[in-house]
DNA sequence: GCCGTTTTCGGCCCGACTGTTTTCAGTCG
């Protein structure tokens, strides 16, 4: 994935200029470019080939040149020549929280400190109050900084960031005056990984909230406390960003203080071009001040002629452009999804009975479960025998006979994907199951041509009907296996295979960005919540939050086909086979 | 360095908080 590797050059580069002092909006626009590339969905080459690299917002004549000599050559001159100006370790000092260029270059300039272990020391023998500006309280500061990056301050996923934001959510309900509370933020958003939570209040109070929440249980230190904004550690460790505003306002704040940074940078953009000014108050006539509207999030985006622009696409890729030409996408919404896929029961790694699952989805309003244990080869996680698979076949056909009605469950397996694709249960086997899921469980190792023949493979087999977490990682313990998602991509398609959304926090595999480029490819997606105990099939809300962040329609998602349709959806796959 | 319903130059989002200031710079989101 160079564009990756060119974002990530694209960004130190905005570091660098930074640093060195250069002009701040060349700096954004380095930085604006990054982000852009992250989004890019299209095969870079095939882009830079066909001379349309400039389609990329935020990419012009100069960067495109840049873009291309990287594809050429592996490298940017431009960049390493002012790489070589700078000492390497200004990037780590960057991270420290309450430094920034202008103090990097000061510590730099005046007392060669070019690393955190440096800037320690310094501000330890009370050097750093020798400087312009800094007295003992500064230097303290920046000893706290250094704590805090020390301490690692890893986001966090969204099995844990939700949780805790809903309970803070429900404290902060209880105070007086408080009228509305909301998350927002990436959390918002709903991005994989959350750094701080950022919670909006309106009240009429805004110092009786500030000082309950400063005072409150999950405050164990404070950053910063003024009348409207304060920031607080909790004593997990988790910055916590608190703004009160007045209830006329929330709409305003709510939409601000979601973000993201770069949506918000350009619909201001576009507010002054037409003579309108947006801030957290609410949106304004640049000459006249007269104020339009700002109690409701919708108001801000229909004074400049936009309709309602859903937070988890928020991210100026695209999105604002979508909505003026009024050709937002309708994104999936619970209420559209029939099913999942991808549960386990406790004939493999599961902790429920067959019975159990069964009731929660028939309650949750379902019309059908797809139940998928392990296959024989998977020993560890409880792997079923082909007489195993048999007598769950049986009691799943009689729960369903004693259970007739709308809400139905689905034999399926979860069937290892061996050497060169060969699957782990004989196709005789798999075309007695109504639905089976294909997964890596073993060498992870291998090398990406090994990988990627694999997963064509399984999908080449008639009766293969979804890829479960294509690339294998998990957050913050393994790295996605070597995989070319554009030849699964182009394999799902011609096979009629669907990919999976695996909903569980840490997989979140296939990813927003991959599902995007999977969708647009014209891929059917499939959100499934791997569940192994009932209450992880709550996780489908965070699976929905990647498959819109992927901008993903009700008419590109397996889950919302009704059974019948499900079902001629598999036929299809299975007569198209080669 | 990008970009155009003020279009090829001259703009480029906006406000809160802190620490050090006697009017503001730096940082953050």
């Amino acid at each position: 994935m160079k564009q990756h590797e060119i974002a990530t050059l694209f960004t130190q580069m905005a570091d660098l200029l930074e640093f060195r002092g250069d002009n701040p909006f060349r700096i954004r626009a380095y930085r604006r470019a990054a982000q852009n590339l992250e989004g890019v969905t299209e095969d870079l080459e095939r882009l830079n080939q066909e001379d349309r690299l400039t389609e990329i917002p935020g990419i012009g004549r100069d960067l495109a040149n840049k873009i291309r000599e990287y594809l050429q050559r592996g490298a940017i001159k431009a960049i390493e020549q002012v790489k070589r100006t700078v000492p390497s370790g200004i990037f780590e000092l960057l991270e420290i929280p309450g430094v920034g260029p202008k103090t990097t270059k000061l510590l730099s300039e005046r007392l060669r400190i070019a690393s955190v272990n440096q800037l320690e020391a310094a501000a330890k023998a009370h050097k750093l109050c020798a400087l312009p500006g800094f007295q003992e309280k500064k230097e303290q500061n920046i000893l706290k900084g250094i704590a805090i990056v020390r301490k690692g301050q890893a986001r966090m996923h969204l099995g844990i960031a939700l949780p805790l934001a809903r309970q803070i959510v429900g404290l902060l309900r209880e105070i007086p005056s408080v009228k509305r509370v909301e998350p927002a933020g990436s959390l918002r958003r709903m991005r994989e990984t959350i750094g701080d939570l950022d919670i909006l209040v309106a009240a009429t109070t805004p110092s009786a909230v500030m000082k309950a929440f400063t005072a409150g249980p999950f405050c164990a230190r404070i950053l910063a406390a003024g009348g409207t904004k304060s920031s607080i550690i909790t004593p997990e460790g988790v910055q916590v960003d608190l703004r009160v505003v007045a209830p006329d306002c929330f709409g305003s704040a709510l939409q601000y203080f979601t973000g993201s940074k770069e949506h918000n940078v350009r619909l201001r953009e576009m507010a002054i071009r037409r003579g309108l000014k947006i801030n957290e108050y609410g949106v304004f006539r640049t000459r006249t001040g007269k104020r339009l509207g700002g109690r409701e999030e919708a108001e801000v985006y229909g004074a400049l002629g936009l309709p309602w622009i859903p937070p988890e696409i928020r991210e100026d890729a695209g999105e604002l452009d979508a909505a003026r030409a009024k050709r937002l996408p309708r994104l999936v919404e619970p209420e559209d999804i029939r099913g999942d896929f991808h549960i386990h029961t406790n004939r493999s790694d599961g902790s429920n009975t067959l019975e159990d699952v069964a009731e929660a989805g028939r309650r949750r309003g379902y019309q059908y479960l797809v139940i998928c244990d392990h296959s024989k080869s998977l020993k560890v996680a409880g792997g079923m025998s082909e007489a195993e698979l048999g007598r769950q076949m049986a009691q799943l056909r009689d729960w369903n006979a004693r259970h007739p009605g709308r809400f139905q469950l689905l034999m399926g397996a979860e069937v290892d994907i061996l050497a060169r694709g060969r699957m782990d249960y004989a196709d005789r086997t798999l075309s007695r199951l109504d639905f089976a899921i294909g997964s890596i469980h073993s060498g992870f190792t291998q090398d990406e041509g090994t990988l990627t023949a694999r997963l064509v493979g399984a999908m080449r087999n008639p009766y293969v009907a979804l890829i479960a977490h294509p690339t294998g990682r998990l957050m913050g313990q393994r790295e996605p296996y070597a995989v070319n998602l554009e030849r699964v991509f182009q394999a799902a398609k011609d096979t009629r295979t669907a990919l999976e959304i695996n909903a569980y926090p840490k997989r979140l595999d296939l990813n927003d960005h991959a599902a995007r480029q999977a969708k647009d490819h014209g891929v059917w997606l499939a959100v499934s919540t791997d569940t192994h105990s009932l209450d992880q099939l709550d996780n489908m809300a965070i699976g929905l939050g990647v498959a819109r962040r992927a901008w993903v329609e009700p008419t590109q998602l397996l889950n919302c086909l009704t059974r019948e349709q499900l079902l001629a959806w598999i036929r299809r796959k299975r007569a198209h086979a080669p």
